[in-house]
RNA sequence: CGCGGGGUGGAGCAGUCUGGUAGCUCGUUGGGCUCAUAACCCAAAGGUCGCAGGUUCAAAUCCUGUCCCCGCAA
């Protein structure tokens, strides 16, 4: 099969990678460079750098709506378009365009979670079994017809990163397997839809007021990104602990720093101060006064 | 030259605005107490205040330059 690939960061390698392997890949189509890290770089697209590995045609287009790219695009002559994570709605006029329409990779058991984060709004949830979908793209967003399911457990103390490169796998495999077998596909149910919102930098603060196990999901959701941070405070390493007391009151300080919450209580290993490098929460403690007992 | 924070005994911090013999918590070492201890008490060691210039009677502190670290920018 000759396809047109549509991504753009390191979770849709796998899936790059996977097809690469059984079909022609006609064209890969990710973000344009963009400036990043400390000092505004100009920075490519793990998927333009694995397409540059592999040899493959690339095009950053800044724009996909332009008559131009569409050209393109018709050009190839694709039998298949597919998109994973590319972080952009795709127009009509583009998805008509291959003969058997386009499949996406998504990161979640459709219905629950459609949307732009469905990883850490899954592990925020507490979930404790995800997946991944292929399903064909229409016009609305995660709506379309399901082609495969894969599902796999959540640990308790699994945070994005590892969940993501996981999904990522199985999702490159169950995408290979959709385009030798080309099943029917399944409607989705939509009245169990629900919705996975793009993470919000400000949802990363906490009090200690919230239950300790709410809590810890949240920091494995927001690893790396945005973290989560406590006043100016944040909170790099931690995992739940025994302990109860008035939430917000320091249980114990050693190595680390012991808090009590709305229920249970956590164990801060290591916090960053602002301008600082991570260190070990018992040593910040301490260096900032505070002493068991204290309720911040 | 994208924006911003920071470099002070082994660790974490205060002190910098309003220059005047470097401070706190922890750790380390020695001693004491104790049936015992990571607990407690006493004592000690350990710092060219990132580096280089400048201003000054005097600079961690003010000025200039420079190196390094970190956060945000998804």
């Amino acid at each position: 099969m000759r396809v047109v690939f549509f991504g753009t960061p390191g979770f849709a390698v796998p899936a790059l990678d996977a097809i690469a392997r059984e079909h022609e890949i006609a064209l890969v189509v990710a973000q344009p460079d963009k400036p990043a890290g400390r000092g505004m770089k100009m920075q490519a697209p793990a998927v333009a750098l694995r397409a540059r590995e592999l040899g493959l045609p690339l095009l950053q287009p800044p724009k996909i709506r332009s008559e131009e790219f569409l050209a393109a695009i018709r050009e190839v002559q694709a039998d298949a378009g597919i998109v994973v994570a590319y972080g952009k709605i795709l127009p009509a006029a583009l998805l008509e365009i291959p003969k058997h329409g386009f499949l996406n990779v998504h990161g979640s058991i459709l219905p629950r979670w459609r949307g732009a984060a469905p990883i850490q709004r899954a592990i925020e949830a507490g979930d404790t079994v995800t997946g991944v979908t292929i399903m064909r793209v229409d016009e609305q967003l995660d709506h379309g017809p399901m082609l495969r399911i894969e599902t796999t457990e959540i640990g308790p103390d699994e945070r994005t990163p590892q969940l993501a490169a996981r999904l990522a796998k199985i999702g490159g495999e169950a995408l290979a397997a959709v385009l030798r077998e080309m099943p029917e596909g399944i409607e989705q149910d939509h009245g169990k839809a629900t919705h996975a919102a793009k993470i919000e930098k400000s949802e990363g603060v906490i009090t200690f007021d919230e239950p300790a196990q709410k809590i810890y999901d949240r920091f494995r959701a927001f690893d790396p990104w945005p973290g989560i941070s406590f006043r100016d405070l944040k909170l790099t390493d931690l995992r739940p602990s025994s302990g109860s007391a008035k939430p917000r009151t320091i249980l114990a300080i050693d190595d680390a720093v012991t808090i009590a919450c709305g229920e249970g209580a956590l164990r801060i290993l290591e916090m960053q101060r602002p301008g600082k490098p991570r260190t070990p929460a018992g040593a910040v403690a301490r260096g900032l006064g505070w002493k068991a007992g204290d309720v911040l």
